[in-house]
DNA sequence: GATGAATGAGAATTCATTCAT
DNA sequence: CATGAATGAATTCTCATTCAT
């Protein structure tokens, strides 16, 4: 019987902790502005603990990467052996959807820290993914219209996570609605294909 | 014959330098990862001659909204004064792509130091200016999805501004693109209202 | 043989020696002149070193206060539960002026920084204390020249500290002179009572 | 017809004008913390203006006191040459302590910045001229308690002249109370004298 | 009698990082 | 698994001062 159930979780899990804190912070603050100090003082350890658990700053906020975006690099991995059909397509916005819900807080500092991420190992990688998402989405010899309204489908996907924060209602009913908008952008995209 | 040539080209126009090195290393490498150190030696001046001319690194970046983005606050003053016609509507945004074009690296600024900017003056500043342009777009009682269109249609210029930079042909071309997706989602926004 | 005879004796006593050296060259060449440079080389470690001990230039000089002026603190704490008869005042007086030379340089400092004490969280704090034992000292109801003399007796001893320095003898037998003044002076504040 | 009568006085009293703030500024907030830029910007000059009218920041200093001290001066000139009565001591208390008032800020000035006038020029003569006054005052083979009292009796007098600011009544008032104080002190030193 | 533009030196402070214990 | 103590490099900013105009 474990010893503490609800209890201060201390233990083995301060590498947990420290990721929460820090992705906590590096979206409320940004990654720049966020210090390591910070970090350790509100869980209350030194800053020399984090470093017995991660490398460098870089570190950290590539840890999360690693552990949250991994539901999202599996779906592109999946969506990328699927056939191009519509229903492939509006089926991948679905679940990219709920994928970006499950880490919103990562998503919502990525769209917020771009100037940062751009010289971030994690980065280069995610801006990669992206690419290869969007490449399953477009036709590659559509016109640019329906090019940019593929770009725009996944963008807005991203910045509704937190632009709409301050609009209006039901997290859960926003969401639909921008995955609504999108797979409307992606479906005639892919439509136009035919009338080509 | 006149004294300086090439030599030291040091007249009124420090300021104005200031602004523009400021401005490339800020969308360059983001607003906190340059430092004034770099943007005077970039000047071949020094650090205190940035301080004579601004009064504090905030401020430069200040300046240069204020200098820049006035062509896009008196558009939204216009905006805000027209009916709220589909016509309206098509041009504002019309108008809005070319404003966005007229200060594209300032805007890719803004897009990439998001976390930045909400803790600027000239960030909050920035938040009110495109909500206030939103509500022109949008139809206060319409559905939610017409409501996002509306927003992604916004989004979408921004973004589309630099995001697009890696992906294809012209420039202008792909300004239009945008512009036409942008304008196809106000408008179906905007005729959804009809049949409600 | 312990292995540091005369090495870096960087013990435990870093925080201590930060106090000496700042409190030296404090007094010596007053606050705002004495950089934190200055005092981190004169120890032989980085300025950051100061910065782990203390939080700000503010604080190390606090710290001072804190530690050298408990004394006299308690002093007062204790002169202002005596019954206020001539006795009790006489006895202050000797208390107090050996707490006094006890903390000679930090009230040296404080006698020749006035105008820096004023900004001070250090400052204003002494300053109540001061007041606190002059309302001890004088009969609030006695003429003014009385008033006089007694804040003439606790500002005669904290002068007399170092303003005395470049003139003559033994500091012990001019300490005894200045208690000497002082007491004369409240002794005959107090004695004015009666006949009034 | 003179142009401006009331009008604000510019013209050849911006020497006078630099002095006025400068005292001001440096009694409030103490000389270090005073900044040229300050100074002029009250001044509504540019600092380089100040530059025109002064050679350094302590010659500004150095002006005041060669303006407002020499009163002091001269009765310090006069002094030296009494004959050394107690009705000298005390003539030479009451010019003292009315040469004191007259020059106010200048002298709270002094003892609130002791520290930096230590090692400014003017500093050094100020020091020289009380040890003068001081010669004056005291019987060299005098005990030292006596030699202390006149000390005492200079030094509330310059104390008292804003120590007492925040103390009561009326300035005049506590003035002739302080002169009286002093002057008991010296006729007290003096008359020990006879008593040997 | 002043200004506009700049400089060189230096201030306080912060940060990511290291390492012996 | 962590801390205490420290560092080196940088940062933003301020100051007294200079000088051509």
């Amino acid at each position: 019987m474990s010893s503490n159930a609800d209890a201060r979780p201390r233990r083995g899990n301060t590498r947990q902790r420290i990721q929460d804190v820090a992705l906590e912070l590096f979206a409320e603050r940004g990654y720049e502005k966020t210090s390591l100090r910070e970090i350790a003082e509100r869980l209350e350890v030194t800053k020399a603990a984090l470093y017995y658990h991660f490398k460098t700053k870089e570190d950290i906020l590539g840890s999360l990467f690693e552990d949250l975006a991994r539901p999202t690099d599996e779906l592109i991995e999946w969506a990328a052996e699927q056939p191009r059909t519509l229903e492939t397509k509006q089926e991948i916005l679905r679940r990219y959807s709920e994928a970006l819900a499950g880490a919103e807080r990562l998503f919502r500092f990525m769209q917020e820290n771009q100037a940062t991420m751009r010289d971030l190992q994690a980065g280069e990688e995610f801006k990669a993914r992206m690419l290869r998402l969007l490449d399953v989405l477009r036709e590659p010899d559509a016109p640019l219209t329906d090019q940019v309204r593929c770009f725009s489908a996944l963008f807005s996907m991203h910045a509704g996570l937190f632009a709409l924060k301050d609009v209006e209602g039901d997290p859960e009913e926003k969401r639909r609605a921008i995955l609504e908008v999108a797979t409307d952008l992606v479906t005639q995209a892919h439509s136009d294909r035919e009338s080509r």
